[in-house]
DNA sequence: CGAGAAGTTGACACGAGTCAACCTCAGTGG
DNA sequence: CCACTGAGGTTGACTCGTGTCAACTTCTCG
């Protein structure tokens, strides 16, 4: 994942990286072109807004560089961390395909780059090429999986399950190989974790604490690397060490 | 709801019932019975599976009459219901558009009749008529919505407030008004509204206990009447009340 | 170096799950 | 028509996981 198969650099320029997105899988490169050419790219600082829920729909995004959280705000402050999405994710589908109001805020996590379509071109774009239609329907269809995926954990699971899973999600999707293990290559607070968990920042803090103990993480301030995915999957899944 | 506003009678037959769904949104009649035409009436008896999680997507589902659960089961065998659906609504949007395998089962509460579109049927009609497309997909957005809310729900709410939830989402999906109050109009057992809430049948028989002794619910053997959803909304909300 | 953000840890309380015993009703067969 | 049976539901006792709060430490940055 930190290299490239092709053997060239990555993430480097805007190019490569974002044309590995879901959104242009099995389209011809002359469409990709055309795509990318209609796409206005945008740069966000860390923690700056790129979108808030509830708000109108006013463009497809796709993350060139850098992390996003996209969360719920509770009507008393509370944030819920809904996912992260980072390098080629695909963000607002759904939303864009029926102009309705953001389910979810966007917020940068870290510096990003993102590429944006506003509404009105990419439908222009996806009348034109069913392909692209179907790419973002996939993602939508990746999310909503997901998304009851998790309905199942938050009713059934254990605070330290869940903790453990969002860990490896992000091991997945943010990770890069460190000696030793996999970093989580992104700011990640005990705050934020928690948030991503569904718990309180003193049960993050207090796990996490347990499992650098027992070998299977190394932690630091804003900082997690995954020593044993594979002790980690088994804290995910049935839980009787974690007992 | 009991009564239709044309004064005519409904869920008499299979055609104006049906024809109310979301699928059929701002469609030509022309089209509307294009498309009916093209359907599979099949009916259910109460608890018979229609489809089972994980399985491939064969179908698109409108219920037409009675009610389905929709249910994730775990690992071990506990299940959680994602959401019930009954007359007019569309089951597995997504999977149908996507080709992926279903993300839930789908099992009768009461009896039901359904009516199925074959993927390559529905496939083929919705390539023929870009409104039938843009139902699906905003059925979609809709539940993606409601996912999301669930998740930040179970995050952040006492199990009280979600019962509360569970309750006034049932009454108004599959309420019938009776004298003094909203009949839930399906079989609701204590266990069933215990999944839907993500909690335990005993933590749900005793909420609805308290709340029958405080006068916001009447509750049976299978059977829940809201006699005052303002409370039960404020129950939902801020839980003043109910800690 | 000072200030504040991030993180840790202990004490405590309480919500909610678990289990066992019990009640109550609907349907069935004698 | 009544007794039986089993599913559905209730309730109390108990336990434990987690959230809450407070005090403290440690790191980072200006």
């Amino acid at each position: 994942m930190a290299l490239c198969e092709n053997g060239g650099l990555m993430r480097q320029s805007s190019g490569p990286a974002v044309s590995d997105s879901p959104l242009f899988r099995g389209m011809a490169s002359a469409v990709v072109d055309e795509v990318l050419g209609a796409a206005t790219p945008r740069t966000l600082a860390a923690g700056q807004t790129l979108f808030l829920q509830g708000d109108p729909v006013e463009a497809l995004f796709v993350v060139e560089s850098g992390r996003l959280k996209l969360s719920q705000v509770t009507p008393d402050g509370e944030e819920v961390i809904v996912r992260t999405v980072g390098p080629g994710d695909i963000v607002v589908g759904v939303a864009v395909l029926d102009k309705r109001t953001l389910p979810v805020s966007g917020i940068a996590i870290s510096e990003c780059r993102v590429l944006a379509w506003p509404r009105p071109r990419i439908l222009e774009l996806a009348a034109r090429h069913p392909i692209l239609r179907m790419n973002v329907i996939g993602t939508i269809a990746d999310r909503m999986h997901d998304s009851l995926s998790r309905i199942r954990e938050l009713s059934t699971e254990t605070v330290a399950q869940r903790v453990a899973r969002a860990l490896l999600r992000l091991a997945r999707d943010a990770g890069r190989p460190v000696e030793g293990g996999t970093l989580i290559d992104q700011p990640l607070g005990r705050q934020e974790l928690a948030e991503l968990a569904g718990t309180s920042m003193f049960t993050a803090s207090r796990l996490l604490a347990r499992w650098a103990r027992e070998g299977v993480l190394e932690v630091g301030r804003q900082r997690v690397v995954v020593l044993s995915p594979a002790r980690l999957e088994g804290l995910a899944g049935d839980d009787e060490s974690a007992r």
